[in-house]
DNA sequence: AATGAATGAGTGTTCATTCAT
DNA sequence: GATGAATGAACACTCATTCAT
């Protein structure tokens, strides 16, 4: 299953494009990553990019908008996979432990992406920060959490947590499985709401 | 006190280039930010920045390093301020607030660096995950986490947390003083470690 | 009948890139007119241009080529339908007003091609100049005008005049039909020539 | 004097420049023109012409403009340092005279530019055409030429007329020198219009 | 130390041309 | 003949860096 990025179109040179623009996105960051080196990686001519993608800033937001909305369903898919709130963060969890085993490069682009280009996508755009936030309302409503525990706060507090795990595993700082680790996050996570 | 840079030097340029190069990157990014941006926004000509910087790249590593390096140690102190865990989860999530409180832009310049950037600072210097390590490591021998507790993950989610209260903080999303956020935050990974 | 440019070709797609081509030529310019642009307007493909034509110069040049050779001779023969510079005057005005009447892009291809343009056509082809020059040669063999009278600068003055006359024309800022203006012109050139 | 373009600017390059682009403007055309020739004529880095201009656009509606302006009004006082229709044909043709000797490089750049590079001047400005409009109407008014002459028409045609004149110059087509030649098709539009 | 005009290598992008279908 | 995706050289333009003042 294609967890972030479907790239299964006709027989384009999309593909490639994008898979090495992704790759070079997460090392350098797209400002220092130059049409010429991306080309040159999808082992296509410079001007092929252009058929697909009016400019190279399109072709990393539409990277990124496309990923990213991909993840934030897939995100609430496996976390409503469970009716509590105990079972919807370890599904969070695996979700991103999935995600970075799909394409470790994607995940991290989307994850770890400059504020300047979250800004340029659709402000109406759904994103895993909501999918959080509804998450934890219905927790509140089930009487799971305090009603009176700042929703917003928890929300940055998890996903920052389960980011940065992934970020450790990408800087080889964390040793075994990755669906291990997020099975101790997700009790960690679990400890921390108090629905262990 | 200054926490996180240092804008005492004598009556040289140098504060007014600092100070708008890293309100720049953290807007636009480095490699996205132009000399002549920072020169204007410093009102200082193009060429001056050269007599305290090699390159641009050394004005952006420098500012992180020697941000970096402040935020750290400052981090380690608030922490040891306390013995027990629990207060030092709580000293460092006030560092976490006291540093967007003295420089917003330069605490953000820190935590959301891209990789590239952290990437090119000295091997073996301290960073505020060492900090935690090292704290984590300590509550471990005192007993006060499990023994085969994996800290690196632990401290990629105390920081992953902390770091993205703050960002949630810097996009308007929380409501409410830093203060007593920063206390709520600790609260949580109190609880989260079982130290509540 | 067809004054300045053959569409009387076969089924091919030869008529509508022509038509296209000097549409956007004229309006644009030759350089800043591309091969993208014309295959749109003419509703083919841009690689059907190269069935007709080596290069867009090579259109552009044959073109010119063409329609110039067409009109050279259509002014010659409109010219010589009369004995005297009088009616000879007459008739070159008209054959600008009809050449204008039957293609207006065209003509104004021809008369207002940058000077690039006509230094490729063929050195020594046939020229609306020369036929001035030979009728103005008679003219003075018969009498009609100064032996002296400087022809070559005869000839940029009527020139000059019809065909600014029509970029007047082309550009809505003369009133009326353009058959009566030709008649006007043809009168203030015989007064300058003095055979009102 | 300098009747078309001013370059007695500082000690900047931009003379330099200008006299190099406009040159290569009117044998290759404004669009066929690279910045890197521009620069390389004008013995300047390709940088350096945007410190100047913002772009090559620009440089060319700029020098255009400019040109324009300082040769109409040069043509309105050539023109009306004389009383009468006869003189003050014979003062435009003058400026027309004067201007080639002065540069002709620019001369031929104002008088032969593309419509589409006319197009990009500011919509108000006072042309040549608009010069030879007033003198026609004030002619008219004077009683030297009919009530119901067409001045559009005629404009065209004695604009027309000098314009190419100076052209067939500019191609080595007119023996003898260029204020003789001015001074004779002076006396021909004299007798167009009946004010010999 | 400070300036800012000048530089030119390097960038994103265009577009005439080719060629497999 | 016709197509249009692919090509890559060439373009306009940017910007980090230098240096004479």
């Amino acid at each position: 299953m294609n967890v972030l990025l479907d790239a299964s179109k006709k027989d384009t040179k999309l593909p490639a494009i994008t898979r090495a623009a992704v790759a070079l996105f997460v090392t350098r960051g797209v400002a220092s990553t130059t049409i010429r080196e991306i080309a040159r990686a999808a082992k296509v001519a410079e001007g092929t990019l252009y058929r697909h993608y009016e400019s190279k800033e399109d072709l990393a937001r539409d990277i990124l908008e496309t990923s990213l909305a991909t993840f934030t369903s897939f995100l609430d898919r496996k976390a409503r996979e469970h009716p509590s709130l105990a079972g919807r963060l370890r599904g969070m969890s695996e979700a991103f432990a999935e995600a970075y085993e799909d394409n470790p490069d994607v995940a991290r682009f989307i994850l770890f992406s400059h504020a300047a280009e979250v800004a340029r996508l659709p402000k109406q755009m759904r994103m895993p920060r909501n999918v959080v936030l509804d998450i934890l309302k219905e927790a509140q409503a089930a009487g799971e959490i305090p009603k009176d525990a700042d929703r917003e706060m928890l929300q940055a507090m998890i996903l920052g947590a389960l980011a940065r795990v992934l970020l450790a595993k990408a800087y080889g700082d964390l040793k075994g499985g990755l669906r291990e680790k997020a099975a101790e996050a997700a009790t960690w996570l679990q400890r921390m709401m108090g629905v262990a």
